[in-house]
DNA sequence: GACTCGGCTGTTAACGTTCACAACGCGTCG
DNA sequence: CGACGCGTTGTGAACGTTAACAGCCGAGTC
């Protein structure tokens, strides 16, 4: 086996000239063979100290410690995933866009990843239609990682992701249950909305208008459904949502077209506005602002993330906050679950609300 | 060679009883082998056609690729890295928070890296102290990457790297230029600067104020200096810069005390205010917005990267804008060149002006 | 017709780990 | 005193690919 250079003097590690020498041949790295030589002892043992096996000498452990530091060897991790069919690698499936959530989420669950030894490579989705999702999907079979992780609660994508017979776990960030076996990690859209509308209706308004996130997202939808539950429930009618996507820019253009229609005397400016997210909320509050309608005095403004500097938008917007670092954390957790075999339970994560001073009584 | 389970019934797991199949002995995904056998050729043909390799007979080259299709053969990454030495796969390390500049340049990297068929993994840290950083580089050292990105111009993140002796190549994104042959990628942000000053200094501004980043980061001292070479050569004394962090509530803070001392007449507010970034530049805005300030009437404000949303800030901010994804793309370039052994050159990635409503003329 | 050459294909040996098993030394027990 | 068990170590064979080399065959070439 290993080196056939054997024959002849055995393991004189010495730097002068014409000697052979314990170090590896020509430039590759230090390998098991090259350190169970300088030690003493066969590959096996190396590997066995190294794995933290238990019957090893505690002698024989030490001179294999010290070759290992005194060659600097370091493990290759590609030969020991191609013979324990692991990888420890993580794939992410995220979007193109810096959103805030997914970004967060992907931070707390690399955290989380490394946490366990486990790393994680990501890729990232322009659109989420079935092809370049399955694409993405692909591409990590091939890679050989352990798990992947799809941060998106897209529907084409929970399609794709559904109709995809993949060899490892899968688990979707965002979606709070799934028909099939998937596992799924979620904020609990449902209750954030609930608890936004609801301070909005705590604090007197009895006209919340919600302007929604695109409904192909079951983010949005469970967002839209909490405030219409929450309506209902307390008896009040509300308007259509005003469909919206997820920009700072529909934002805007849906504030200016709610005081024009004021103006005009078409619908009068409800009294609070829920929006889908924070981006949304952001652009409300300029129109608002650039109208002369005053917030949270004319109308109370809620948003949804928390995002970076939410809490110094003019005014200061009382949002919802996800616990992100929750979700990634427990992201990981649904994922190891899986790759050991175990049913998944769907895990909800909750949302608090941040009070800050875009929303307050209604005026009348 | 291979199976030694060949003697004695060969590898029969058959589904009709007597037929010998192709499909690879129990749940092991097919392997070379399995084609080859298959297609009645051997595993370096499949190999050949995998690899386009040219001196292969057409017609035996469909034989394999069916009998690839059929089996849903899929090549093994693993272990074509552990031969070639190559995984393709290039870590980046970047910071724990969400900003914006370093997730869109990751975004924009992973982009350009698929594009050339690699892949990328990723790793945070929460503090850029040496031993943190070096830990990251030994991580992917193990991993077997076959480069990594630093996205990170900290000082400490720069010595960090400059003091290891890693096995590939590694590129710093954020340092204009470095000492030693590490290859870097950066936004020109002195330029950038000047841009920004220079604007202000057109529209008639002659006490533009800086609020500054945390010194010990690069691209803030660039920016700084772009300021103030600008005020400089424009024959104007500029303030001490004051002093600042990447946060909003900091800028918030600031913004307070110009005013208050604005008020007790200690120092007049500056007619323009240039920050180092637009959190910084958000949490201005609020703080003007709240003492009744105008903006740009009383004062201007422009910002640094152009974060989402930034168009939508009140009033829109005026901002520097990198071409992040520019960014992303040298900074594989760099990698790619770096990985062939070519020398490399700095590259300086050029940002814009994006004039928008807060910045005007001075008042007086 | 022998010889060479180039296209095509197969054989064998890496790559650096872990796994399964065998072997050895030594104390204990019947 | 031999059998047995256990702790410790070594040996050989995977894992699935690419690299190096050798062999075969038909077409030119002299």
């Amino acid at each position: 086996m290993t080196r056939k250079t054997t024959s002849g003097p055995v393991t004189v590690s010495q730097d002068a000239p014409g000697a052979p020498r314990a170090a590896p041949a020509s430039d590759r790295p230090p390998a098991m063979g090259d350190v169970a030589r300088l030690a003493g002892v066969s590959h096996q043992t190396v590997s066995r100290v190294l794995n933290d096996h238990p019957n090893v000498r505690a002698e024989t452990r030490d001179r294999v410690l010290s070759a290992i530091e005194q060659l600097g060897y370091r493990r290759n991790t590609v030969a020991r995933a191609l013979v324990t069919r692991r990888t420890g690698a993580i794939g992410v499936v995220t979007e193109d866009s810096p959103l805030y959530g997914p970004t967060m989420t992907l931070i707390a669950l690399e955290n989380a990843a490394r946490g366990q030894g486990m790393y994680v490579s990501v890729a990232t989705v322009t659109r989420w239609d079935v092809a370049t999702v399955q694409g993405s999907l692909e591409h990590y079979m091939d890679q050989g990682v352990d798990g992947v992780v799809v941060i998106a609660s897209h529907d084409e994508a929970v399609r794709a992701v559904q109709s995809f017979r993949a060899r490892v776990p899968v688990v979707m960030v965002g979606p709070a249950e799934l028909d099939g076996d998937i596992p799924t990690v979620a904020v609990n859209q449902y209750a954030g909305a609930r608890l936004a509308t609801r301070h909005l209706l705590d604090l007197g308004h009895t006209d919340v208008l919600h302007v929604a996130g695109p409904q192909v997202w079951l983010d949005a939808r469970s967002r839209s459904r909490g405030w219409h539950d929450t309506m209902l429930q307390a008896g009040l009618r509300p308007r259509d949502p005003v469909p919206g996507d997820w920009t700072a820019s529909t934002g805007f253009r849906i504030g200016k077209e709610l005081v024009e229609r004021d103006r005009t005397g078409e619908d009068r400016l409800p009294t609070a506005v829920f929006a889908a997210n924070d981006q949304l909320a952001l652009g409300l509050l300029h129109a608002f602002a650039e109208s002369g309608v005053r917030v949270p005095h004319d109308v109370s403004v809620v948003g949804y993330d928390d995002v970076e500097g939410a809490a110094h938008f003019f005014p200061p917007l009382t949002t919802v906050r996800p616990d992100f670092v929750e979700l990634g954390r427990r992201c990981l957790d649904q994922l190891v679950a899986a790759m050991a075999g175990e049913p998944a339970e769907p895990v909800l994560v909750r949302a608090s609300l941040a009070v800050r001073a875009s929303s307050g009584r209604p005026r009348s």
